[in-house]
DNA sequence: GCTAAAAACTGGTCATACCAATATTCCAGG
DNA sequence: CCTGGAATATTGGTATGACCAGTTTTTAGC
């Protein structure tokens, strides 16, 4: 008996003056580049008050559909990349130390993913795991190292939790992760000849699942995501001396 | 060798404002679910209009990261709460094993948030923990169970984790697993006579992080959600009979 | 002590005024 | 006729102030 009654909320005048604009320039009645009617002009044509227009331009502005001038005008930009980034992409991209935050909390999530799958990973799904470690070899035998195989190898060790929650929320987290720093961790990787000790790594991190040993497991995922962590942070410096 | 010069726009105050906010909000001043100050008090806290601080909680609305209700007050949204909380409910709601796993991901996350809390917690953390288990004690003289102290036991504890995006993540979580069960757990405590051995729990986790044992405090988190895990089990069977 | 009325916030809307930046118009000088 | 620049109009940005409509808290009465 939960949610059984939706929220009630009033919809404010703006809000509604927001979705009617978005269908205007989604229905190409309204042109990226094309001026939207000033405040002034939308207020009257809609029968409200400016300060509503305004509101509603506002956020519009902070979707990225329109973008204001003074004196200028409101104009529609183009929707290309028009996506409004979740909260907490937009405050991780934002501020660095965030970073540190984020992969604090990836780190707790993945032990806990690793002590699970060292509980109950099937043994097709260890033979996965031991498949995308050879493959890890064959690259590193060529001082290569590809965050895509990286990727999948952890992906494979929380699918074998068997939990379809923790699999949607590390993944996200894993996303913003992905999408903020991997790249740069990997070259990273590259140069600095860390690659023998992240395949020691993940070798001893499958071994121990296969051995179905839950506190080791999650002991080597911790030591490898410490190393990660570590470097990350020394990146974070590297990056202050240039600005 | 495009847009070299950068486009000049005098910033709003109302942009201004958004980013400040945005920064107490990473910075874990403002935490989930809190109320952040009333527009007339931001407007002369901050020597400005109130449809100055109005647009910009406008816009920290639209970016999913504030919530305001007319006559309640504007409180701080959980990052995490439209990328995670939104899909993970209709998951739970449409299949009720979901739960099984939404509390073994609490667990994850609770025992992750003890551990780093017992390396970081300030005296004054740890004596709020004192405080609310001297409550907690107090009430279960009387046989009674109050999930609300429960509750925020753990929050203090998250928050002693110094980590804001675990704060966020973990009341996210909590918040589904609070609409769904919390209640009946609760019920369920007073009813078999479990208080002592909460109480014991609860205690010995504080213990831990006052201690400054991180192993053990994240020991003693998962021994204690063993129990609520296994309570759980226990109910959902008896609900299956009921229906 | 408990309940219900009332008072005190708080966000939502509106009206108005003025400022600052930009567009537009228009006129004088080539 | 064109051209440059000043005067003018328009537009978004900010500030006051007022009132309404829900919430929460306090208070008064039973």
């Amino acid at each position: 008996m939960t949610n059984v009654f939706k929220p009630i909320r009033p919809k404010k005048i703006s809000e509604e003056i927001v979705t009617q604009i978005k269908v205007l320039i989604s229905e190409g009645q309204l042109k990226p580049g094309e001026r939207v009617p000033s405040e002034r002009e939308l207020a009257a044509l809609l029968g409200v008050s400016r300060p509503s227009v305004r509101e509603a331009i506002m956020v519009l502005e902070a979707m990225g559909l329109v973008e204001s001038r003074q004196g200028g005008g409101t104009f529609v930009r183009s929707l290309t990349e028009s996506t409004l980034a979740d909260p907490l992409t937009s405050l991780v991209e934002k501020n660095p130390r965030m970073l540190h935050h984020l992969a604090e909390v990836r780190m707790g999530l993945e032990t806990w993913s690793a002590y699970l799958a060292a509980q109950r990973a099937t043994d097709e799904e260890i033979e996965t795991l031991r498949k995308l470690v050879a493959e890890m070899e064959r690259q590193a035998e060529d001082g290569g190292w590809d965050a895509e195989i990286d990727t999948r190898f952890h992906y494979a060790i929380t699918t074998a939790t068997h939990n379809t929650i923790q699999l949607h929320v590390l993944n996200t987290i894993q996303g913003l992760f992905h999408t903020t720093i991997m790249v740069a961790l990997t070259e990273f990787y590259q140069k600095e000849g860390y690659i023998k000790m992240l395949l020691e790594h993940h070798r001893t991190i499958m071994e121990r699942i296969a051995a179905r040993d839950p506190d080791g497991a999650r002991q080597a995922m911790a030591e490898h995501l410490e190393l990660v962590r570590d470097k990350m942070q020394q990146l974070e410096s590297d990056n202050q001396l240039l600005s």
